[in-house]
Parts: C-alpha cells; structure tokens; sequence
DNA sequence: TACTTATTGCTAGTAAGTCTCAATAATGTC
DNA sequence: GACATTATTGAGACTTACTAGCAATAAGTA
C-alpha cells in the first residue's frame, strides 16, 4: 500500500507543488481501498473546488500513482495503484475492494494471443471481476 | 460477420418493431468493422434522431448484438458482435478496428488466476490493444 | 378501416468533466 | 521579510454524452 507522503512525492517528481488542496486529496485518498469516482471524491471533500480534485487526479493518473478502472458503466472509476504500474484489477462487484495483482501467467498468455492473431500486440487490460474474500457470496 | 438482417432480427426477438429508423441504423452498422461512439453513428444518420439512434444501441446491446467495448478513454465505444457473446476484443490503435477473439488459453488463466487470489472470480474483461495487419507499425 | 400499442423525434434536463480567468499561494532572490 | 515570478486555485460558464417527457406517428391487428 502506497504510504502517505508517496502521492504527494509523486506529484513533485512532476514538478509540481505540494499545496494545501494537494495535500487534503492524497490524505484522503490513502485512506481509500476502494475504487472511487473523482466526484464522489469531490464531494468529501467540500473545501477543495472540483475543478481542483479532477485536475489533480489527472496529475496523478500522469503520476502513475492511481489507474482508471476499465469499467464499461458510463462512470469513470479509478483506484490507487499500490504494487506499482500496469500490474491488473480485480473489483469485488459487491464492496467495491480493489484488489493489484501481477501474474506471470498473464504475460504468457498474451504472448501466446499475440501469436494467434494478426498484426502486433502493444498493449492489454485485463480486468477480472470477483467477490472478495471479505464479501459473503450469493449462493452460500 | 453478423449479415444484414440479423441485426434486425436480434431486436424482433426483444419484441421489437422492424422500423424505418431501425432499419437505416442496421444497414449503416452491418458496414461497420470499426468501433464507433453511438454519437458519430447519429451523425451520419442525420434522418433519424439522436434519442433514436442511442435507444436502439441500447437494445442492440441488450440483444448482444453490440458489445460496449472496455475503452478507458470518456467516450463510450462499441462494436459489432460477431462471433457471439462474450469474446474478447482487439482493437486496433491507429485505425480502430476490431477484431473479437476467442482464446481458450484465455479461460484457462482466469481459472489460474483464480487459485492465485482469495475471493471467486464472476467474470472477466481482457481487451488487447494492437496494431492491426493493415495499418503500418511505427517503428518499421 | 379503425383500434391499440410501440416507436419516434423534438426539446429540455442531467451528469461528468473541461475551460477561462481573476484572485491567491508557493518559490526563489535580495 | 519584501518583492518578483510562476504555479495553482475556485467559481462558474461551457461542452459533451446521454436520458426523460410527451405529443405526433407508424406498425400490427381485427
Ligand atoms: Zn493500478
Ligand atoms: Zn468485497
Ligand atoms: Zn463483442
Ligand atoms: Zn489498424
């Protein structure tokens, strides 16, 4: 997990200044395990304009520091990005919980896709939707 | 390739009417290989309404007849299905084209993955972005 | 044809996100 | 600290994607 200090030091590793408003975003947003809109986001935090938050996460997405959710609903989710970049989602479609996780098989996989279809493999998004351990399944 | 008609049967097994403006809307999509924004499709439909035009993707979608592909971007893209529900889509960053495709390899790793991680996988999104067979790689 | 119900196309409304710009805060220099 | 310089902020107007309401219209049906 991301601590603290680390969303702010990602913002100044792109030049920019660690403000007041920056500052009550990244704390507030350590906080977060779950996947969040910049709205919802923005209404917790009435004292930093909206204008703000979307521009700062923006920053952020630059950074690095948090991943936009592939999700196919018109909102736009994101989460924080813990493991480091690029690694792949899964989201408990009861809780919310965002969940990191890097899977050698994954690669494999995509080698071998690359392999079967035509033209060049750049890049993949590969998000798996669960319910999490914390979460009590349907059925049971 | 989903042919002409099927698009207009699809909506009649919902017990929906074949009408003019369903009709010009499923001859103008039968000759889409590409993603496209339902926007760009009512553009290009300028006798039928917008309303129309986003109602009847709806359905389509409801149908499985269009799949909402996983685009991170704002705009909601979707694509033509046609080998069927629930395969996974490539989509080509130069010229938008996509391609669905239909991996076994792919459920074997989601069966993986899932030992790898606590909670029970429901469902899946992969999407792979590549440069299709026609347009030019950069580097070469 | 006449009746019934689904569909259409306005237009207005909502929601997410961006742009503008004057006011303000951070940083560096003296 | 005082000052100049530059980045950042917040309020609100604006854009874009989409939906809802509703009277007019087209399909299906007898
Ligand atoms: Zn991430
Ligand atoms: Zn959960
Ligand atoms: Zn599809
Ligand atoms: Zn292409």
């Amino acid at each position: 997990m991301i601590p603290d200090k680390e969303l702010l030091a990602a913002l100044e590793e792109l030049g920019c200044r660690a403000t007041a408003p920056r500052r009550a975003i990244a704390e507030l947003l350590e906080q977060k395990l779950d996947s969040f809109t910049v709205e919802a986001l923005s209404e917790e935090l009435p004292s930093v304009g909206r204008a703000t938050v979307y521009r700062t996460i923006k920053l952020l997405l630059e950074a690095g520091a948090v991943c936009k959710l592939a999700t196919i609903d018109v909102s736009q989710m994101y989460s924080l990005c813990r493991v480091g970049h690029h690694d792949h989602h899964s989201v408990c479609i009861q809780c919310g919980a965002v969940e990191e996780f890097r899977a050698a098989a994954v690669e494999r996989l995509i080698s071998a896709i690359s392999a079967e279809i035509p033209g060049e493999v750049i890049d993949h998004r590969i998000e798996l939707y669960v319910v999490c351990g914390f979460c009590p399944s349907d059925g049971e």
